[in-house]
DNA sequence: CTGAATCCTTGTAGATACTG
DNA sequence: CAGTATCTACAAGGATTCAG
């Protein structure tokens, strides 16, 4: 996600995707425990879970923080970094509001003929 | 790249990340052929360009145009979609400028002792 | 020049099951 | 509850070669 620019000298920011994102976004009203995490990421394995976070914890975006010991209780929470990542995220999602349908109909459109040049 | 927002609802916009947004950028300015885009995108096989233009083309993107028969010309220029698509773009760019080395240093500080708790 | 075809390697996700 | 351990599957990137 974001891997830093398109530019020559980008900065490998790559975290992984597909749930980064999402995971950012679920972090973003308050810290969220491990499986609070899980249920609204449906199909979201813990596998995966645990290695995005630690992913992000990796680069400063998520803070984990254990408290007590029994039982285990964990709690992850974006780093003023990681809510810095917000906004470029938010940009993203309002152009795919905006842009969404067009998206598909530019799909529709080229499945419809452009392929396979009718003539 | 962009892959729609990271709300329940996403629209799948992947395209398949790492050189995208380089070859958007790359048509910034102007219609490029498929050798200008090569030659700055050092690494990027002709296999990957063409995999990544035709996934462009499809969601409306890029367009190409073919211009006469011997030798082959053949130009791929942004559509207005794909224009729009820069902007956000953008921003993610300048985010990297911004926070690039809070990110470095946020990894060097995992690197160092973040892992085992040194408490 | 513009690409398509083929083969190979790797990375990441997913499924499933298990542990402290 | 909060993960780890395996194993499998598939997609994407890369290298190389060939063709219109």
């Amino acid at each position: 996600m974001f891997d830093g620019c398109a530019e020559p000298t980008s900065i490998p920011v790559r975290v992984g995707d597909k749930w980064t994102a999402q995971i950012l976004v679920c972090l973003k009203d308050a810290p969220r425990r491990f499986n609070e995490l899980r249920r609204p990421l449906k199909r979201l394995t813990p596998k995966v879970l645990s290695e995005s976070l630690r992913s992000l914890e990796r680069n400063g975006f998520v803070s984990r923080t254990v408290y007590g010991e029994q039982p285990p209780h964990v709690e992850y929470a974006l780093t003023p970094l990681g809510r810095s990542l917000l906004e470029p995220l938010a940009v993203a999602c309002a152009w795919s509001r905006e842009h969404g349908e067009e998206l598909t109909r530019a799909r529709a459109a080229y499945e419809a003929g452009g392929r396979t040049a009718p003539e």
